[in-house]
RNA sequence: GGGGGCUUAGCUCAGUUGGUUCAGAGCAUCUGCCUUACAAGCAGAGGGUCGUAGGUUCGAAUCCUUCAGCCCCCA
């Protein structure tokens, strides 16, 4: 691990070289597996378990990353972290990628039986859980692999199976002809959450129906020509003066010849269309609700796959829904029944799973009676013992639970949890037991599995797979998760968890940023627009994209995401690396002279100057700053705070200070200096550890040779001293800061050569000896004057700081406009805020009414900037 | 139609309870630098009446209302 020789070390940062090496020294020390201990506080997560259906999306690595940040700061700060892996078999999406795969090979579901079909799927998920948890691997993740669990495993499906069963017992599922989302790609039901709504440029065609027994006809206008075959029924709005006359009649449907009603019904809207609407209560929702109340003949038009059944005219029989649409759109006109069409924009119903319209239509499905069921998971939320962050989300969740509909959680496919009901052969009676019955021979099971989700809201619980490890780790502590599945799976698994474990799952919700694209369209592979992570990690290393994604993903709010983004980590990596390699650097060469001097704790207390303190005061302010922001789930807030007190605090100033030391101090000085240096670097590390852990790990090997197993993922996490906050040696390198800026913009205005060194004339009385000598070396001065009473040298720049003013003799070399410009400058400037300052404090009601602090900074600010004023007009004048 | 969110520098976005030089960061731009950690860098500079119109207040990017534009969820 140690290199032979420290300034050896590369300039730039590899992460390649870096992260599998690290990678798999934790495992191979198995450094993140838990193990019930009483003794300690447990932190558990349970991971969103990705679906097999693919490999993982940028929006993974920003929830895997997320979560790994969390797990490694409590496992650091001494909790029991256990974060349980895992993936999801994800019933219906992996049906049709194995029927597509089996396509290829020409082998249809159908021709082959369901345990031979079962077996293609187990090849599948073995194939394509492999590749997501190597993917999670290589984002750095620090799960507990002994734990891996999948929602297919004998312990888990056994649980699903139980969980159905109590809830058949207890009377919440139910067996019902309904109508449902059919996805006729997979043939199966799908929930109402799995469908999405499209806009699709249609059309709206109006199709005159005659009235019996008169020379009148009904136009009606439909979006779907092809369910009129289906129609039992003609329905107007009851006040529609058009129709009045017509209720009670008889319409002869077309093509058909079936006799059907025409009726009154509220739904009617007057406006739309016609005022007409054709009813097929077996093929629309509110036609269905309609067929209910004038009690309609029900006809299903559709076969399993959506086409067109035996309950059609002959030759329209056998036809793709799409196909009869033509045909009877054709035939209408051929009868001159086709009044006119018009242009239409509709909302269309779509398979979130197949893609494809979905078909409202009537079969025998298994539900789950979900509103007494959510009155617990409600409260759980609305008394606050689980949290949502952010917390808006919480109304989106109220809103739909007490809204919540029975739902529908069986599906006509293989790959699944089997619904656990048998049906004896004869009575047909139903038998609901987690094992078969005794007299299988009597029975036949259901073949429907069970809703993927109806499943997974298990996870929290039944991820743990014997009591005592569940009565440690649950409830869970957080889940972080994408806001779009609220519904499918955090609400479910709250009511689960109240239903079954009369305990919330979890304490608190994190619910992520939607990762899109620089255009804000959604990641998606059929627009490409989604990049491959690991492309993104071997370009820029896993660190840095985690860093980027947590520095650019703010709660709650949406993130545009380009690869070019990942700079951000990546340059931030750099620069912790050379960082690190400055130390490292100056180590080696200190180590000729002292060996292991790192390791003389004697050291770390010696020569310590106010910019130590300031260091020590600012880092423990970065400390609370940044756990408080963890603790508050502003992870977004907490990478920027780590982020500026690394580049800004630490690289800019504290090395660039530290320099002078390192290079002129004495022997022991620089020992010290360097030592104290090191381990404030060392800390800084652990801090930065959850967000980027293998570059942190890496540097933080490289200082001392470490035990074998020995990790700083395991070391403790930074703890804020409150004694070391030093508000006074704050104040005073702000001012050092402020003289040197000044100065440094002087050099820049007046475009002084970097390399030339620069007489300085402080007038003041505030710098001392110990100031001037960093002031001195941060901005290469050759002679630096400090003295409260002196004049201003003749042909010299100069500046105006607070307590000091700054002379910078350059005889020569100045341009006296470009000093004039730049000292009118800041003479506006200032004027300005004097102005509003000023403005502030006549105003009567801000002196009656504002606190006595505020007026106070406030008279403080118009005193500074009066005295600057006049002294810059001194200036001006001296210009002149 | 109901609910939620957004609008701040050229771009992407921070800005917790109204008040500390609060108008910020990164990128981009301009100037000067290969200064013995880092050009994936350093130093400096320019750039915004905080979407609009009102209101509350001594004081508003921040709270309330109006309007406009954009996005998401639900029906």
């Amino acid at each position: 691990m140690h290199p032979k020789n420290l300034a050896d070390i590369p300039k730039a940062y590899s992460p390649k070289d870096v992260e599998d090496k690290w990678y798999k020294y934790w495992y191979d020390y198995n450094l993140y597996h838990s193990d019930v201990d009483e003794t300690k506080k447990s932190y558990t997560i349970v991971i969103p378990p990705p679906n097999i259906t693919g490999i993982l999306h940028i929006g993974h690595i920003l929830n895997n990353t997320l979560q790994d940040i969390y797990i490694r700061y409590k496992r650091m700060s001494g909790y029991n972290a256990c974060w349980v892996p895992g993936i999801d078999h994800a019933s219906i999406a992996t049906e049709a990628k194995v029927v597509a795969m089996l396509k290829e090979k020409h082998i249809t579901k159908d021709s082959i039986s369901r345990e031979e079909f079962l077996k293609y799927c187990y090849e599948w998920k073995e194939k394509y859980g492999g590749i997501i948890f190597q993917q999670l691997r290589k984002l750095g993740v620090s799960c507990d692999w002994q734990r891996e669990r999948f929602t297919m495993d004998d312990h888990y499906y056994k649980k699903v199976t139980e969980a159905f069963v109590k809830l058949y017992k207890e009377g919440y599922i139910y067996r019902g002809y309904r109508m449902v989302n059919w996805d006729p790609a997979s043939k199966s039901a799908i929930s109402d959450e799995e469908v999405f709504y499209k806009e699709v440029q249609g059309k709206l065609w109006h199709f005159k129906y005659p009235v019996k027994d008169s020379k009148e006809f009904v136009i009606v206008a439909t979006t779907r020509p092809e369910t009129m075959l289906g129609d039992t029924g003609i329905a107007v709005n009851p006040d529609d003066e058009r129709y009045k006359h017509l209720i009670g009649k008889i319409v002869v449907l077309p093509i058909v010849g079936r006799e059907i009603p025409l009726f009154a019904d509220e739904y009617v809207d007057k406006e739309f269309g016609t005022g007409a609407v054709k009813v097929t209560p077996a093929h629309d929702v509110n036609d269905y609700e309609m067929g209910q109340r004038h009690k309609l003949e029900m006809i299903n038009i559709f076969n399993e796959d959506a086409t067109t059944n035996g309950n059609v005219p002959k030759e329209f029989r056998n036809l793709d829904r799409y196909e009869v649409r033509e045909k009877v759109i054709t035939r209408m006109e051929e009868l001159g029944l086709l009044h006119k069409v018009d242009n239409y924009t509709n909302k269309v119903g779509y398979s979130q799973r197949g893609n494809v319209p979905i078909e409202p239509y009537l079969s025998e499905q298994w539900f789950m009676k979900m509103t007494q069921l959510s009155f617990p998971a409600i409260k759980a939320v609305l008394d606050g013992k689980v949290k949502f962050h952010p917390e808006h989300w919480t109304k989106t969740y109220e809103h739909w639970m007490t809204n919540i509909r029975d739902w529908c959680i069986s599906r006509q496919l293989w790959w699944g949890h089997r619904i656990p009901v048998w049906y004896n052969k004869e009575t047909h009676e139903i038998y609901c037991e987690v094992e078969q019955p005794d007299d299988i021979e009597n029975y036949y099971q259901d073949d429907d599995v069970l809703d993927t989700w109806a499943s997974s809201w298990l996870w929290a619980q039944d991820v743990f797979t014997n009591e005592h490890d569940q009565k440690y780790y649950y409830p869970t502590d957080l889940l972080v998760t994408a806001p779009d599945i609220i519904f499918f799976w955090v609400a479910r698994m709250i009511i689960a968890g109240m239903h079954f474990m009369d305990e919330i799952p979890f304490k608190d919700v994190y619910f992520t940023s939607t990762v899109r694209d620089t255009q804000g369209r959604k990641m998606s592979k059929s627009l490409g627009n989604s990049p491959d992570p690991l492309d993104l990690i071997a370009d820029y290393g896993a660190d840095a994209l985690r860093f980027t994604m947590t520095y650019i993903a703010p709660l709650g709010q949406d993130v545009h995401f380009s690869n070019e983004m990942v700079e951000i980590g990546r340059n931030f990596a750099n620069k912790m690396w050379n960082a690190g390699r400055f130390l490292l650097m100056n180590l080696a060469s200190r180590q000729t002279s002292a060996q292991n001097i790192k390791l003389d704790p004697s050291l770390k207390n010696k020569h310590i100057d106010f910019t130590d303190r300031w260091i020590l005061s600012r880092f423990n302010k970065t400390i609370k700053e940044f756990t408080d922001a963890l603790d508050r789930f502003e992870v977004n807030a907490a990478s920027k705070i780590v982020y500026s007190y690394v580049w800004n605090d630490f690289c800019d100033w504290y090395v660039e200070l530290s320099k002078q030391r390192l290079y002129q101090g004495s022997e022991e000085e620089k020992s010290a200096v360097l030592t104290r240096a090191i381990l404030l670097f060392e800390e800084m590390l652990k801090l930065v550890h959850p967000f980027m852990p293998f570059i942190t790990e890496e540097i933080w090997q490289l200082f001392d040779e470490k035990k074998a197993g020995e990790s700083i993922s395991v070391s403790s996490f930074p703890k804020f001293n409150k004694d070391s906050v030093d508000e006074n040696s704050e104040k005073e390198i702000l001012f050092v800061q402020d003289v040197v800026t000044a100065i440094r913009n002087i050099r820049g205005e007046m475009n002084i050569s970097p390399a030339r060194a620069i007489n300085v004339f402080l007038k003041t009385d505030r710098v001392t000896e110990e100031q001037s000598k960093y002031i001195k070396s941060l901005v290469r001065i050759d002679e630096l004057k400090v003295n409260a009473h002196m004049e201003k040298p003749k042909a010299s720049a100069s500046a105006v700081v607070k307590g000091c003013d700054i002379f910078i003799p350059l005889e020569g070399l100045i341009d006296l406009n470009v000093e004039r410009t730049r000292i009118e400058k800041e003479i506006a400037r200032i004027s300005g805020s004097l102005e509003g300052v000023k403005k502030k404090l006549t105003n009567e009601g801000f002196v009656a009414k504002a606190p006595a602090d505020v007026i106070e900074r406030e008279r403080m600010k118009m005193n500074d900037w009066e005295k600057a004023l006049e002294k810059l007009k001194a200036i001006l004048e001296d210009l002149k």
